[in-house]
DNA sequence: GAACTAATTAACTATCTAGTGAGTTATGTC
DNA sequence: GACATAACTCACTAGATAGTTAATTAGTTC
């Protein structure tokens, strides 16, 4: 990759310049920098072998992001910035209580399949015992919409009396998070105990509707209804 | 810690010897390296700190086991046959199908929590991708039979019409482990996130419970059984 | 008690690695 | 077009780190 790639179309407004931009520079160190944190963990990436695949120098991780903790920590903000924006996108409001539980555990199980390298920065920072996240500004509000929207659905679910009352946003949460982190962050694990691949395209079906008929299970037991 | 701690009671038939002790010396590095690489991670901890904090030194860590890799593999297997032999103790095949899956759930919560240095073994070697512990020997047997209680008792379920059929062993297993792992391997990034400590004793009683309810209700979905 | 070998010690090294010193160039501003 | 400064380059370094060389000592065997 050369530094001079964007000047394939100088006809925009105020294109892309040659030589310097920063942005873009950042942007480079950044996108880099994630997927080798990602790869190789915090103490296991190499700041030359990360400046080696970016389009500038070693020189300028340290100028934008001051040491390896400071780029690392970049890394993770980014990377949760770019999971909010995406969940951000849903919307299950207009379905019934029980559809919505459904397509909010589907699309959790879509989700961390389809970003592998955002459940490996969690797996590592938590290895990490997150000393590095509570240092990231604001991420509390980040996530507070997703528990939202989990709220709204079972308050409807309770007033309709199809739901069970003596659960939490947060317990359905962490019962659909678990499950579909520990089938991506784990299968490694599993795959060697128990010779069975987890992420494996034969087993995905059954696995995707597995935890909706779990949670909906939950939330709809006999007795507690 | 002094290499001569175990002459406190020579009368023993064949006690301990004072200078010389190879089984000793191994174990003690095992275990500091163990409790070292639970702590920092493969990548991130030290040969030199390992040794420092051992009773012997460094040479006999290559001596023993080759190299850092070799020494890592050898806490990895240690730690499964560990945890393989406690979880040979627990006895639920005397249990009605129902209860024995809620003693299986729990005794899996309470020993998740006992252990979180192995599962923080568990989540540096998924970072790793599995490559170390592909290489240790006979660990699907070791797993094999907890796959087999589990399977026993979904298979008196169903004989006796309580539990439901188009799920497996491991579909289960899988659903315990993903519940109690991530509880104790994810909290640090969860109370970032929620402000939620899931390990904390206030919310002990309600989580534990939970997993044996979501089980149960899943096995026994009305509809379904 | 001599010979042998497993266990252990101490000092050493090549290489890697995060981080820096110091200067150079492009670009916007007046 | 001189000036200021943000963006960038290149060469360098102190210290950390995995791994080694080589000699020594404690038990074991006969």
């Amino acid at each position: 990759m050369t530094r001079s790639e964007t000047t394939g179309a100088p006809a925009e407004k105020q294109a892309a310049k040659r030589t310097r931009n920063p942005e873009k520079t950042r942007e480079n160190i950044l996108k880099v920098a994630m997927t080798e944190f990602a790869d190789k963990g915090l103490t296991g990436a190499r700041i030359d072998e990360i400046a080696a695949k970016t389009a500038t120098t070693k020189r300028m991780l340290y100028y934008y992001f001051g040491d390896k903790d400071g780029l690392y920590r970049a890394v993770l903000q980014r990377a949760y910035e770019e999971i909010r924006y995406e969940e951000s996108q849903l919307d299950v409001d207009h379905l019934e209580p029980a559809e919505a539980i459904r397509a909010l555990a589907e699309l959790t199980f879509d989700h961390h399949e389809a970003h592998p390298d955002f459940i490996r920065l969690v797996a590592i920072e938590n290895t990490n015992r997150g000393v590095n996240l509570v240092q990231a500004e604001g991420l509390p509000e980040t996530q507070a919409p997703a528990i939202r929207t989990l709220d709204r659905i079972l308050q409807r679910g309770q007033d309709a009396g199809i739901f069970r009352t003596d659960t939490t946003a947060l317990d359905i949460h962490m019962l659909i998070s678990s499950y579909c982190v520990f089938r991506v962050a784990n299968r490694y694990t599993f795959k060697a105990l128990f010779d069975w691949d987890l992420t494996g395209a034969e087993n995905r079906p059954h696995l995707r509707a597995m935890i909706g008929d779990v949670v909906l299970a939950y939330l709809q037991q006999p007795g507690k209804v």
